[in-house]
DNA sequence: TTATCACCTGAACAATTATTCAATTAAACA
DNA sequence: TGTTTAATTGAATAATTGTTCAGGTGATAA
């Protein structure tokens, strides 16, 4: 009667195939990539940084030219590049008292074009 | 010495460069596609429905033996699959009591083996 | 029918996050 | 030197979001 009980201890799930799980599970990821992989989406999953992101797309900008552009203040500009920084999605340099960026590498490019690709199908 | 003032009626940032401005701007999407373009990428931006929608490359998969795998609860699977169903994200199908959830087309393939790339080559 | 199973949903809580405001840094000019 | 400008930063607030819990569907089997 109380056969499939002992698998997990949490709750009944009787319906798990272990043997589907297993095949899966071997061919998931590292949980490190996977949060990594989470953490790049996520950051180009807020409006302002798609923006930001894609206005670059066209070349290098300043600050407050991206600003303008993307029609936000510069402090909140200041801090989304904060992040894309951080994600190496973007690179900067000075150049005088400004600071221009641009896109780190071509696989921004390519992702933003295969996401624009995808939503523009659907509408 | 008032010239540019006249630009902008918020803020006075005299550094913007018009003619840069105005020619990125031209290139920019309307405002509903990159909101959906944010959405799409926020949707994959979360660890647990990164994992899900990489578990569903390798097939299609029930509602239990998703939760198996990604190492969470039946309720919180099913709130995630919700939002991905809302992007279109995913197909799904009763087959007796159970539900299976699949891709929804080959641009999610895509995209994650993209980004998967991006990411494994920092690592 | 009644009971059980696989899954879904709403409410509530905790945690994360985007923006604003104010103050600060770094560079250029008088 | 001192002043102005472009950009950054920290703190605070408001809004969003993931998870849990409890209850509710729809389908199968007794």
């Amino acid at each position: 009667m109380i056969t499939v009980e002992l698998v997990r201890g949490t709750q009944h799930r009787h319906a798990i195939d272990p043997e589907t799980v297993q095949r899966v599970k071997k061919r998931m990821k590292p949980e490190k990539t996977m949060t990594l992989l989470a953490e790049t989406f996520r950051t180009l999953g807020d409006p302002t940084r798609a923006a930001i992101l894609y206005a670059l797309v066209h070349g290098e900008l300043c600050v407050c030219d991206l600003a303008e552009i993307v029609g936000i203040s510069e402090s909140a500009i200041s801090h989304h590049l904060r992040v894309l920084r951080n994600l190496r999605l973007v690179n900067y340099r000075r150049q005088g008292r400004k600071v221009c960026y641009s896109l780190a590498d071509d696989h921004i490019r390519t992702l933003l074009a295969q996401g624009l690709q995808h939503v523009e199908e659907r509408l």
